[in-house]
DNA sequence: ACCTGAACACCGTTCAAGT
DNA sequence: ACCTGAACACCGTTCAAGT
């Protein structure tokens, strides 16, 4: 007799929403989107499929509040207390918080694509456009430019949070689990696979292949916020 | 007697998996994602779901021939001949193209996400890596910032494409087809809704909202690029 | 070699029936 | 009020059979 659930658990507390939700993240992050189905949700939290449409409507639903519930934990980096650090630094804290989730979290980045095409701007993209946006006002930023500043960060953000998703997700595919040397081995892969490209085709990719060899995604992501920051700044020099 | 298909053409030429990513493509821009299913893609074809078997291997590989298909096409704007514009300039290029790609298909940013968490930096990836990497080389960068600078870029193009994407679906679901007006009366209601947030959780997108107002995505989208431009070429100023 | 279309193993969602 | 689980209307994919 096979056990039919990994998942006995005492009784179960009643069905509610935030339980459903964490249920929902667990699969979307151990078996992924393909996996996190009705069946196997309801399995996962001993129950039926039909007793989660009594606090959900649906599976776009679901997968709303399961990408909300990340990027809130995510964003939530400035207590809203003390703010010793610098605008520049809280915006880096931000922003790599958002990382670090697409990291954890692969199904994040398409799900925040999907997300803000759903509901638009619904919930998760104001949260991240007020943090933002608090540190460019902080900044010397004139009032003019905050929304030009606030979204390019916003936007480089969100893309190379979607580059780093999408890495971890290759990453964990090719069946390495994380750690340092897995990764290194990932990105000798995506380095040789770059030098395999066509050189009539591609010399700037084949130019720069070895530059990705041994690099730190989290450095990398690091400078191209400094660099947007540094545009930030730069425009509103004399002369602009 | 209903018609069976609105689609009964003469006779057909052979299959083909250009023909079939035609059709996917076609499919995608006119009833969306979930439209998009080998029937409905067989019936507009006039063959069985198994034909298309032959030609391509799943949907996966379809969803990433539609998409490769179109990237192409939007980031061809460099002939590989005369290059008399400046490198600033073709990168607004080819930023543009594809800015107006996710426009034509608002399927397109959730599909380079999803395109790009399979097979890593396929096939579209380095087509705009390369094509915007050009550029850089051609602008006063030094070659240590060769990668950084043009990860930034794309970086941006990629979440800012994301973003106008998603504002188009939800713009065409709200069943305004496009034009000026319509687009204006979108504005409105996202400016609206932001205006509608709890100031005290969101004081700084409450500042901003009379801003979204009447402005023109594009020129937004080409400012985020410029100053990004501005912060690669502030990089390497004296002091850096 | 290429196409057909029935069949299989799933899905999301609904809903009468239970407690 | 909340849960159950069979049933419905779909999917993607396979594959014997055709041409």
């Amino acid at each position: 007799m096979a056990t039919r659930s990994r998942r006995p658990e005492r009784r179960q507390e009643p069905l509610s929403r935030e339980r459903i939700v964490e249920a929902a993240v667990e699969l979307l992050d151990t078996v992924g989107e393909r996996g996190l189905t009705f069946r196997a949700l309801a399995q996962h939290l001993s129950t039926g499929p039909g007793a989660i449409y009594w606090h959900i409507t649906g599976k776009d639903e679901l997968l709303g509040a399961a990408t909300e519930a990340v990027v809130a934990a995510a964003v939530a980096v400035e207590p809203s207390g003390r703010t010793a650090d610098s605008p520049e630094d809280t915006v880096r804290a931000v922003a790599l918080g958002l990382f670090d989730a697409t990291e954890a979290h692969p199904w994040l980045a398409m799900q925040l694509a999907m997300q803000l095409s759903r509901t638009p701007w619904a919930t998760v993209a104001p949260r991240i456009f007020e943090s933002l946006g608090r540190q460019v006002r902080a900044m010397d930023v004139p009032e003019a430019h905050w929304f030009t500043a606030t979204s390019a960060l916003m936007h480089y953000i969100l893309g190379a949070a979607g580059q780093n998703a999408a890495n971890s997700a290759s990453a964990a595919r090719a069946g390495l689990t994380g750690g340092d040397v897995d990764r290194d081995a990932f990105l000798d892969t995506v380095s040789a696979a770059w030098e395999a490209l066509d050189p009539e085709e591609y010399p700037f990719i084949r130019a720069v292949a070895n530059q990705v060899r041994g690099h730190d995604d989290r450095e990398q992501f690091l400078a191209g916020i400094t660099l947007v920051l540094a545009g930030i700044t730069a425009h509103h020099r004399p002369g602009h």
